[in-house]
DNA sequence: ATAATAGTGTCTTTTAGACAATATCAC
DNA sequence: GTGATATTGTCTAAAAGACACTATTAT
């Protein structure tokens, strides 16, 4: 099963154990804010303070499922998430003080939120806007993890339909378009918003169904295109 | 130094070991194609068959330097490549029958590819157009990150200045287009190109020098600008 | 009626793409 | 001169952004 061992020791078994380990950075649309699932640790090191749910690959277990599973364990986030994608491995020396673990980061896009349940070692979960969880501080480098996402998610509102998996099955414009000013921190305007996201070919397929909120005439809602990217894509600053 | 096990586990040194590596797709544009550095395993599994360079992450070393030793030590390749990134991490349990590895995978950028000397466990080393690697089959899931790359590096020169890493320190606007026409596999017009790079804010600094390459008028040589992100971008589909 | 939101149309500016015209070289 | 490439300019169509206007609701 092992090959020869080289003379400079490639052989793999001879390796000291690195630990391999995922964390996620789920984002949602709430109270106006882009926040972020996160969890306050039960444990050393950085016991009581923020981070992101996470935890150990298991020996037989692909990486995604192992993001969805620490997800569900940590938070009770049961739900799958309707976006979930690889941001970036972070895997620097230092970067957990107990051994060297190489950490794959995952990038979730949750709709509608539910209340988080805690669980694992995780004392406490919850949403939590993302100004404010950066300027607060958190364990090991993941202030640099989430700051890496978001930006991943506000660059890819602009060129791809990611947008529509901060929504539900069915969403009206001014919906997605709050998404998107959210995400962006900016103004849009809805008109000409309305008129670009329903003109990008495949982006949004009409329901027939409308909703009424509020006063104001009601709004169509709409479905989730099987365009992945935007063309032409939509523009961030205006 | 080690927290207290949590009764499911999660003793990190309880853990079984993963190994870490990287895998480095090295591109360049040779000879009217886009070329990545191969190497031709000498070691089972898949003796003899080609793939990407790259091997185990040293317990102190960072994930990038391990990249660019790995180029070093299997291709010869001396030089920091002019782009660097992080492309992706596979880590599916059957991925490496030896034992269950976690490969971060590099995109690198190489202007001017110097002749490649095989080293460490390859038997050989060589430029290989990405059609040619593709059609000849890879070792382990070695094809998959080859595609995932060029693909990257194709969307990559729409809204970057990335192009301008497959060039020299001072290049011409038609090498440039000619580094874009092989990446998308397609002509652009030299007479819009031109126009486009030319005004896109930071992406070219003129040099004031110019060069002679067969006939017709010289061509003005210009400079990396520090821009990264081109405004407005390119586009691929024309 | 008034205010609020949804949706359509119109106008101007900017950009993309096609392509004419000029500049400067090798031969 | 001819032929090739570099560079500038011109024209048209498409898209972006500003914003007037209509439609439909709650109050």
């Amino acid at each position: 099963m092992t090959s020869t061992p080289a003379p400079d020791g490639y052989d793999p078994a001879a390796y000291p154990p690195f630990a391999v380990t995922v964390d996620v950075v789920a984002l949602t649309v709430r109270d106006d804010a882009l926040q972020a699932l996160l969890i306050t640790r039960a444990e050393e090191p950085f016991l009581g303070r923020l981070a992101l749910p996470g935890g150990f690959v298991r020996p037989d277990e692909e990486l995604s499922a192992a993001a969805i599973r620490e997800l569900s364990e940590e938070t009770g986030l049961r739900r799958t998430p309707a976006h979930l994608e690889q941001l970036k491995t972070y895997g620097s020396p230092g970067r957990d003080p107990r051994m060297r673990v190489a950490s794959v980061a995952y990038l979730a896009m949750v709709p509608n939120p539910p209340e988080p349940r805690p669980g694992g070692d995780a004392a406490a979960a919850a949403w939590v806007a993302v100004g404010t969880a950066l300027a607060a501080g958190l364990a090991f480098d993941h202030a640099t993890i989430l700051a890496d996402a978001v930006e991943r998610a506000r660059g890819k509102l602009e060129y791809t339909s990611l947008g529509t998996a901060f929504c539900g099955p069915e969403f009206t414009v001014s919906q997605l378009r709050h998404v998107y000013e959210v995400v962006w921190g900016a103004r849009l305007d809805p008109r000409n918003f309305h008129r670009k996201v329903t003109s990008a070919e495949g982006f949004l397929l009409e329901t027939g169904h409308t909703m009424i909120d509020g006063p104001g005439r009601p709004a169509a809602l709409y479905r989730r295109g099987r365009a992945t990217t935007l063309i032409p894509p939509l523009t961030r600053e205006p």
